[in-house]
DNA sequence: GCAGTCGTCATTTTT
DNA sequence: TGACGACTGC
């Protein structure tokens, strides 16, 4: 180790008080609320550290979970930094990549096919639309998306088909049998989807004595990285998993979760602090990311949520530049604002890498994007596909897939007839009916069933050739070598190669990066898996990185989830109006605390400087529609944030405390005159318009009308001769 | 087997 | 508005 029993200064160095208590506590479950910037991974790294070397923890009985491999490989890496030294022996991964490893590690015990493949979500929906086809379930009656997501939520809430009784109603009924012939139907094809490989493993762990006590004698120490996203099943797992001795030790923040829609557990946090007896909850509230005002207006707007653990985020930089709010007649104007304001600073010397706009739904990034390109500025939106999602790349993997395990349906149905081979849709119905009848993979009913095929039976037998052939050479062949092979003689080549546009050249070149990639593979002894087995899993659990352009200085472009995590010296959060953000959905649910902490997160992304804008009207689903201002605009304190106007910069106060003034453009405020905000009015003069704003009461009131023909206009409410249209 | 057309729908996403 | 899937006709 390179820290002697009483030099242990690199590791509690430069930690606050609160930070050292968690790193230096007992070897004793441990909460930790850490708020946004307050140092978390940090203080996960030391604690690791603070074990090996203090506590003389052997690396090899800590388990470090994450949920991205981005985090993992973070933590692995500034971990061995700390160490100055490479920590194998301890495992360090997302709660699917640990699975995994146990799974495979104990496939006979799990009862998997040893050369079990990962199905990921797309497969699992074309997978189940069979199913489906199988069951005679229609799927406009029956959505493969809704199934599939039911069947992924009882797989979280560890529920099989078997917990299920017969009392449920007719349509409870049919999914528990879909969930059945579902499972079946991976079994056979030795497929294992994301859900399952946690339930797998689970289950593994918990129904195996032998395994049971292996784990649990082996992990004294469990770590757990955002630990507000667990689900059920997770939180289960990590139960079983520390026993009555491992130490649990947990870091995350209740403010800051906004996956409840896929499953997460907040509550995991206080059920936590319940079912682990002796913990003690340390709190990580110094932030060093933000300005004060910054913190000043996240800890106004989250105190507004009823259910929180509590925290108040604070700095001891110094407040900083105000927040900045711009009311932009539509979405175009607050386009322009954006851009005007990236190229303001762009040309002051701020890096456009240090700018990112944040929205709500992926749906807004049009307008900024086609603004950003007028503007000539770079830029780069996170989302979309990533490497190993891509066609060509899917239709190149299942050919390997297929080497591997003949049985993979998925894969079969993937590539049998890409490029094509003359196998329609009419002889894969017979194929689909032959494997049903006889309860066989579509390979085998190929092979046995070829008389039912008719007269594309010489097509699928070829198909087979060539997938045998390819397998009898992949023998004791170098990966690359053979991925490049699959990729030359199944035509995949030459199929893109004949495509037209300048989509097909990105598609070849992809295809020559993944015979890098598998090259890559070769010789990676890490995991102990053959090198294709290997490839395949990295393929499905970690599916590389959005998008490329990673290099080039660019304006970052995402949404408030993919944000999360990240920080940025300038911040746009755009959108914030009702309906947008919060949006409809969360509104019409009730969950606008989650909606509030998203707001929450996007506001604690903003190092430095930050800017709020909402549009009057907005273009949505092809509708021009009147939006309101955010409901959250409100809830931020008014003297953080100043009004600002597009050019001059001349700002005013936003919001009067809680009287008139401009507040009341806010959602919920009555109408006056009879009219409201958003009403469509005419004036004799003008024509007509839409009502944008309202500034003060009685005779004194002021009206903002935007008209179509001639701008907007503050008119006084008693002597306009306004009348709704 | 494929291109064109029509209808529907419309948060958020990692593994 | 526009993306995507199902359907139709050649």
């Amino acid at each position: 180790m390179r820290f002697d029993d009483d030099d242990i200064t690199p590791l509690i160095e430069g930690l606050n008080d609160a930070q050292r208590e968690a790193v230096t506590a007992p070897p004793e479950h441990r909460l930790v609320l850490a708020g946004a910037g307050s140092g978390k991974t940090r203080v996960l790294v030391h604690r690791v550290a603070w074990l090996i070397s203090v506590e003389n923890t052997s690396p090899h009985s800590v388990l470090a979970v994450t949920f991205t491999n981005k985090a993992a490989a973070e933590m692995r890496h500034r971990l061995e930094l700390l160490l100055d030294m490479p920590v194998r022996a301890l495992w360090v991964g997302t709660f699917h990549g640990i699975a995994h490893r146990m799974l495979r590690l104990h496939h006979k015990e799990a009862r998997l096919h040893q050369n079990f493949q990962i199905m990921d979500s797309d497969d699992q929906l074309r997978f189940i639309k069979r199913v489906l086809r199988g069951l005679d379930l229609p799927e406009d009656r029956w959505p493969p998306k809704t199934v599939t997501g039911w069947i992924n939520a009882q797989k979280e809430e560890a529920r099989r088909p078997e917990d299920f009784d017969d009392r449920g109603d007719f349509s409870q009924r049919q999914l528990v049998r879909i969930y059945s012939a579902y499972h079946n139907a991976c079994e056979q094809a030795g497929l294992v989807d994301f859900a399952e490989l946690l339930l797998r493993a689970f289950e593994l762990c918990r129904d195996d004595p032998a395994i049971r006590q292996h784990y649990r004698s082996r992990f004294r120490h469990i770590l757990v990285d955002e630990f507000q996203d667990t689900n059920t099943l997770q939180y289960k797992w990590l139960r079983v998993l520390a026993g009555d001795s491992g130490k649990l030790f947990v870091v995350g923040d209740d403010d800051q979760s906004v996956y409840s829609w896929r499953g997460a557990r907040v509550e995991n946090i206080v059920k936590f602090t319940r079912d682990f007896p002796g913990n003690e909850v340390v709190r990580l509230e110094q932030n060093y990311r933000s300005s004060g005002t910054i913190l000043k207006a996240a800890n106004g707007l989250i105190a507004r949520n009823s259910e929180r653990m509590g925290k108040q985020l604070w700095t001891d930089a110094g407040d900083g530049e105000s927040i900045q709010l711009y009311a932009a007649f539509n979405d175009l104007d607050e386009c322009d604002f954006v851009v005007s304001r990236i190229r303001e600073a762009h040309e002051r010397g701020t890096p456009l890498q240090d700018m990112a706009i944040l929205y709500r739904s992926n749906a807004q990034s049009r307008v900024l994007e086609e603004g950003l390109i007028r503007a000539r500025l770079a830029y780069r939106i996170y989302g979309g596909l990533r490497f190993f999602e891509r066609m060509e790349i899917r239709d190149a993997l299942a050919y390997l897939r297929l080497i591997g395990n003949r049985d993979d349906d998925p894969a079969f149905e993937r590539v049998v007839n890409t490029p094509t081979r003359g196998i329609g849709n009419t002889t894969m119905e017979r194929l689909r009916a032959v494997a049903r009848e006889q309860g066989v993979s579509l390979w085998n009913a190929a092979k046995t069933g070829a008389s039912a095929l008719g007269r594309s039976a010489g097509n699928v037998a070829l198909f087979q050739d060539l997938v045998d052939r390819l397998a009898r050479e992949a023998e004791g062949q170098a990966l690359g070598v053979v991925m490049d092979r699959v990729i030359e003689q199944s035509g995949l080549r030459e199929h893109y190669r004949k495509e037209k546009g300048e989509q097909a050249e990105a598609r070849l070149e992809n295809l020559d990066e993944l015979v890098t990639a598998a090259r890559s593979f070769e010789d990676s002894a890490e995991d102990d898996l053959p090198p294709m087995t290997s490839f395949l899993t990295h393929a499905a659990l970690e599916a590389g990185e959005r998008q490329a352009g990673e290099g080039e200085d660019c304006v970052q472009l995402m949404t408030l989830h993919a944000a999360k995590g990240l920080e940025f010296p300038t911040v746009f959060m755009v959108g914030l109006e009702e309906g947008l953000f919060p949006h409809v959905r969360a509104v019409q649910e009730g969950n606008i605390e989650e909606e509030r902490r998203l707001c929450y997160v996007g506001i604690t992304r903003s190092r430095r400087q930050l800017y709020l804008s909402y549009a009057e009207l907005r273009r949505l689903h092809g509708q021009e529609q009147v939006c309101m201002p955010s409901r959250f605009l409100r809830e931020i304190p008014s003297e953080c944030v100043l009004e600002t106007r597009p050019r001059s910069g001349t700002s005013r106060p936003a919001f009067a405390p809680r009287s008139a003034g401009l507040g009341s453009r806010f959602a919920g405020e009555p109408p006056r005159n009879g009219l409201k905000l958003g009403a469509h009015v005419r004036h004799p003069r003008f024509g007509e318009g839409v009502i944008t704003a309202f500034d003060g009461e009685g005779d004194r009131g002021r009206v903002e009308v935007s008209f179509r023909d001639v701008g907007s206009k503050w008119l006084i409410l008693s002597l306009a001769k306004l009348e709704a249209v």
